[in-house]
RNA sequence: UGGCCUAUGGUGUAACUGGCAACACGUUGGUUUUUGGUACCAAAGAGUCUAGGUUCGAGCCCUAGUGGGCCAACCA
């Protein structure tokens, strides 16, 4: 077998390394675990696909863990939601888990804290808490709880179990180091109260364990050896070891953290409290509303499990921030649909043509190809007549040569059909058109630029079609500290159309996917009845026409990421590449650098004094900006005049002109 | 006055662990086409954030800087 390196991302790398450093393949076990607490979105697809991903490939068990520790957020609704969706992307797991199945074993570990001294009890308010506890850059300091008895803790940690105390009254903290870098080691919180009703063990406790104190212990419980999870929680990972380091066994497999960058994907959010946000207040129809980011939610868009797996796939594992582009999806889709969509004609902004040349009551039923990509899909009938409808885009009175569809004295193709010319046109008081007049010809073996689709209005179904715009009309709308992510709600997300569509689509079943000819890819939505057909549509073909016709209503280019560099740096850049600029470029470049130049100090640019002699980019641009320093009153010293002097014997033209201004 | 993570074409990810910066999307041309789709061919686009260092050789190692991100919920 000559298998082809794969290049690793670099959790599989961690993974061999530790299967080549003794790690048994058999000890391998991941985990995926939600907070039933929203519904799962593209960005969680990520996390799915890596540990179902890497469960697939090493044959090892995925455990699904429902990270249920928190009753005031989580609902049975949304445990039967992720599993739904889970089972629709293809992924299979091993057990489904809780992490409230281990109530009982964390609360003895708690116990265990307690009497070794490693955990108090702390009764203040959470406000005290948070003061002693310091910021990022000062250290917190011990608060008056910290050194009570074992024997105490004890008894109080009984009495918040035994429901004695309201909520926030006591809680449980582990004693670590209140002076600790790590913020999240400065005491963290092990259990609070919560009188709240849990989905799964009812009223048993009110004491509920934290995500920190829960999630290591849960995975060294299921012995899994790698817990993956986003790069948020690489600040967890010291207290997660922490943890561990106080109940292991070390003849036991002890799990490992490692964190990957979650997925982004422009014009959108993957915040489940925002994607709440937009349920609760009515601005979508639910999370399964075909613009929402959700599994559900793309799945009623149409989306195919495989796309969005292949999605996944393609977008990689690494460490770094990203915003992925919405068109990456849209091209998995569309490869998955091309393959496998059925063909069939629909008109969406139906103009009426009429063959003039075409006998009134006739009517003819053609073959038409189901679907090109696919010699097995076969043929089905679509009716023809004199009166049809065809897009009001596909006609003008007058066009350029550009423009292959149909236009006065032009001749065109109808998918399946004759070939006809446009002879004349109804307008109605407005001037706008009614009525476009043709004339057929039976010869179908011509050749000619455009072939449009259509419909026979004696014929057409109505339907209703949902197009769908991005939610939002901003790259990343929630990445502005000073705007709200909801003041860049696109306010035309959505469009109804009434539109017609061929015969063959009446028994049209829900769900099922096809592709509108020209137009793009459309499914039967959930709420298509017998009496309504419902499309939504999934995505655009791509459309190199659409970006030759003037733009009309074009949405914002997305801004570039602004870089608050120093002026220097910003100088900087353009070191590498100013030799090699043509001669336009390089006269913009060297304005610009004369311009920063105003703001730079001389503390600034010394530094590139003795930048190598092979880097001369750098040092013209060093050059360029010493002179703006000279020129508004710098003296010259030692220094300088060397640096000036080196550069007149240098073999670089450039530099030594700016030199020579300089000398 | 901190700790940690991170930096490669427009976007995302690679570069066999120090040896010719590649792949995909996107873009632009072209061929084919009864979908301005698909398929196919081609091109443009980065010299790897900056500087210094180690080395015959650095995207990769070292040092210093700069940009970006995360961390102060009785959330996960």
């Amino acid at each position: 077998m000559s298998e082809e390196r794969k290049s690793l991302n670099f959790i599989e790398q961690i993974i061999e390394d530790d299967l080549s450093n003794g790690m048994s393949k058999d000890d391998l076990r991941f985990r995926f675990p939600p907070e039933p607490n929203g519904y799962l979105h593209i960005g969680h697809t990520k996390a799915i696909g890596i540990s179902f991903g890497l469960g697939e490939y090493y044959n090892a068990p995925v455990n699904l863990r429902f990270d249920d520790t928190n009753p005031a957020k989580e609902e049975q609704e949304y445990v039967d939601a992720i599993k739904r969706d889970i089972k629709w992307l293809g992924y299979e797991w091993d057990k489904v888990l809780f992490s409230s199945d281990y109530f009982q074993q964390l609360y003895e570990w708690a116990l265990q804290l307690i009497k070794e001294g490693k955990a108090y009890i702390d009764s203040q308010s959470s406000e005290a808490m948070a003061e002693q506890k310091g910021t990022p850059t000062q250290p917190g300091i011990d608060g008056p709880y910290r050194n009570r008895s074992v024997a105490e803790n004890l008894e109080l940690f009984q009495q918040m179990k035994d429901g004695v105390f309201n909520e926030g009254e006591h809680i449980l903290r582990a004693k670590i180091d209140m002076q600790h870098p790590n913020m999240l080691m400065r005491d963290p919180i092990m259990y609070r109260v919560i009188n709240k009703e849990h989905h799964r063990t009812g009223n048993d406790w009110c004491i509920y364990p934290m995500y920190d104190w829960t999630h290591g212990e849960s995975d060294y419980l299921e012995r899994i050896s790698h817990s993956l999870c986003s790069l948020e929680f690489k600040p967890h990972r010291e207290l997660y070891n922490w943890f561990l380091d106080q109940i292991v066994d070390p003849n036991t497999l002890r799990p490992k953290q490692r964190e990957f960058a979650r997925l982004n994907l422009s014009y959108t959010i993957m915040s489940k409290r925002k994607l709440l946000q937009l349920v609760e207040e009515g601005i979508v129809n639910g999370w399964d509303d075909p613009r929402m980011p959700t599994i559900s939610g793309l799945r009623r868009r149409g989306y195919t499990p495989y796309a969005i797996r292949k999605f996944v796939e393609t977008v990689g594992v690494a460490k770094r921030d990203n915003i992925i582009d919405v068109s990456l999806l849209e091209f998995c889709i569309r490869e998955d649909l091309n393959k496998t969509a059925p063909r069939v004609m629909a008109v969406l902004d139906p103009i009426k043509l009429v063959i003039t040349n075409y006998p009134e009551a006739k009517e003819e039923w053609f073959d038409a190809e189901n679907n090109p990509e696919d010699e097995n899909a076969g043929f089905r009938k679509v009716p023809f007549s004199k009166n049809l409808y065809i897009e009001r885009d596909d006609f003008k009175e007058e066009a350029s040569t550009k423009f292959f569809r149909l236009k006065l004295g032009g001749e065109v193709r109808l998918k399946n059909a004759y070939i006809i010319k446009a002879d004349h046109v109804e307008k109605d008081a407005n001037g706008t058109i009614t009525e476009v007049h043709c004339t057929y010809s039976e010869d179908t073996s011509k050749k000619v630029k455009g072939t449009l689709h259509w419909v026979s209005i004696p014929h057409a179904l109505k339907a209703t079609v949902q197009e769908y715009d991005r939610l939002f009309i901003d790259a990343a709308p929630d990445s502005h500290q000073d705007k709200d992510f909801m003041a860049f709600l696109n306010p035309k997300s959505l469009k109804t159309i009434e539109a017609y569509v061929e015969p063959s689509l009446k028994d049209a079943k829900i769900g099922e996917r096809y592709q509108f000819q020209r137009l793009g890819y459309f499914n039967v939505d959930d709420a298509t009845t017998a009496e309504n057909l419902v499309f939504n549509k999934t995505v655009g073909l791509r459309d190199t026409w659409a970006k030759v016709k003037p733009k009309q209503n074009e949405n914002q280019p997305k801004q570039p990421q602004q870089n608050n560099r120093p002026p220097i740096e910003h100088i900087k850049s353009f070191g590498k590449k100013y030799d090699r600029m043509p001669e336009d470029k390089q006269a913009k470049a060297k304005a610009e650098i004369i311009e920063l130049a105003q703001h730079v100090s001389y503390d600034d640019v010394a530094p590139l004094f003795n930048t190598s002699v092979k880097k001369s980019g750098t040092r013209i641009i060093t050059m360029i900006t010493l002179g703006v320093l000279l020129k508004n009153g710098l003296e010259k010293n030692e220094a300088i005049t060397a640096f000036i002097a080196k550069a007149l014997e240098d073999k670089n033209a450039l530099l030594v002109a700016e030199a020579k201004v300089l000398a």
